[in-house]
DNA sequence: ATGGTTTTTACTGCGTC
DNA sequence: GACGCGGTAAAAACCAT
């Protein structure tokens, strides 16, 4: 899919938005509004590859969702009391159909898959929250289905697994979601969604997980704070040309994200202070201090940004 | 549990407004 | 004197084993 498809009006001023749709973090570029808001199915969960393929795949209906115990496919019972034809029905019928109600709900949802339920609504719950896009819950359900389904998740808090399964989807994702970010959201504490994770990485998503790269950071805290874009625009560059660089391996991304925008906006003359941006990224006034002088140690801004 | 690494806490001195 | 910045030592948190 690209990029272009994805572009959306700012609903204050209605210019076009910037940022990243997937992440669901977007900034209007002239009024600066953040538009947090989940962006909603963005396109088909499926790819057609030839028109043939597209025919055959079209369907009637919501697309199935992982993220409903029974994947969205269950037949519902209206509850208006009226026919297919909008008639209300008879007094008799009624009564029958508030029966097969009644046991709808009670064959739906058995007893073993009454708990996967509260689990995957409990997902849906904290993505909404966090404004997370569709993608993300969607693996969280599936990470959460299999840890079920492995019985990890047997003798476990519900809340503590689900928001592990949160999280890793995050970072398979890409999402730029912390550890802090979701133990504030799901009101846990961070070394309990933490110990969750570990069980998690250990016994259902066993490949390693790469964290998000340092850009995403950047654009993170740029989008959550009033930061200049044209602040955003430099940290990303310095970013780029350093990142690969070895004395980095090992930092909190939210310490370089930090670092890299004090230095930009230290170089553009703006007039953000240390502990602004620290209280934005979460970390101290000294980790940006020692980030940056790692940085400034090892580079020469202008061999950084004018390279022979 | 433990040891190595990173971050935070708390405190200092310096220059500027 | 308040503020922003730079630095340091020690405590705390984190991580792999």
């Amino acid at each position: 899919m690209e990029r272009s498809d994805l572009q959306s009006n700012c609903p204050s001023c209605g210019n076009i938005l910037i940022g990243d749709l997937y992440a669901g973090e977007v900034l209007c570029p002239s009024c600066g509004l953040v538009v947090l808001e989940q962006i909603e199915d963005i396109g088909p969960e499926w790819k057609a590859i030839d028109p043939e393929d597209k025919a055959n795949r079209v369907r009637v209906g919501p697309p199935r969702t992982i993220s409903l115990h029974d994947y969205g496919l269950s037949t519902d019972i209206s509850s208006d009391m009226k026919d297919s034809q909008g008639q209300y029905l008879k007094p008799d019928t009624r009564t029958q159909f508030h029966n097969l109600q009644k046991w709808q709900r009670r064959i739906r949802i058995s007893p073993s898959e009454r708990s996967l339920s509260h689990s995957l609504a409990k997902i849906n719950e904290v993505s909404q929250m966090m404004n997370l896009p569709k993608n993300v819950s969607e693996t969280a359900a599936r990470i959460y289905r299999e840890s079920a389904r492995l019985k990890v998740a047997r003798n476990k808090s519900i809340s503590g697994m689900t928001a592990a399964s949160v999280y890793i989807a995050c970072r398979k994702c890409g999402v730029g979601r912390t550890l802090k970010d979701i133990s504030r959201s799901t009101h846990l504490d961070k070394r309990t969604v933490a110990k969750y994770y570990r069980i998690l990485i250990k016994n259902v998503e066993k490949e390693y997980i790469p964290l998000p790269p340092i850009h995403k950071y950047i654009s993170k805290l740029v989008n959550i704070s009033k930061i200049d874009p044209k602040v955003e625009r430099l940290a990303l560059q310095l970013a780029n040309k350093t990142n690969s660089s070895s004395f980095l391996v090992g930092k909190s991304p939210a310490g370089l994200a930090a670092a890299y925008i004090y230095i930009s906006s230290v170089l553009l003359g703006s007039e953000m202070h240390q502990k602004e941006i620290a209280d934005i990224a979460e970390v101290t006034e000294v980790t940006i201090r020692n980030r940056c002088r790692e940085i400034l140690d090892n580079y020469a801004i202008k061999q950084i940004l004018y390279p022979q």
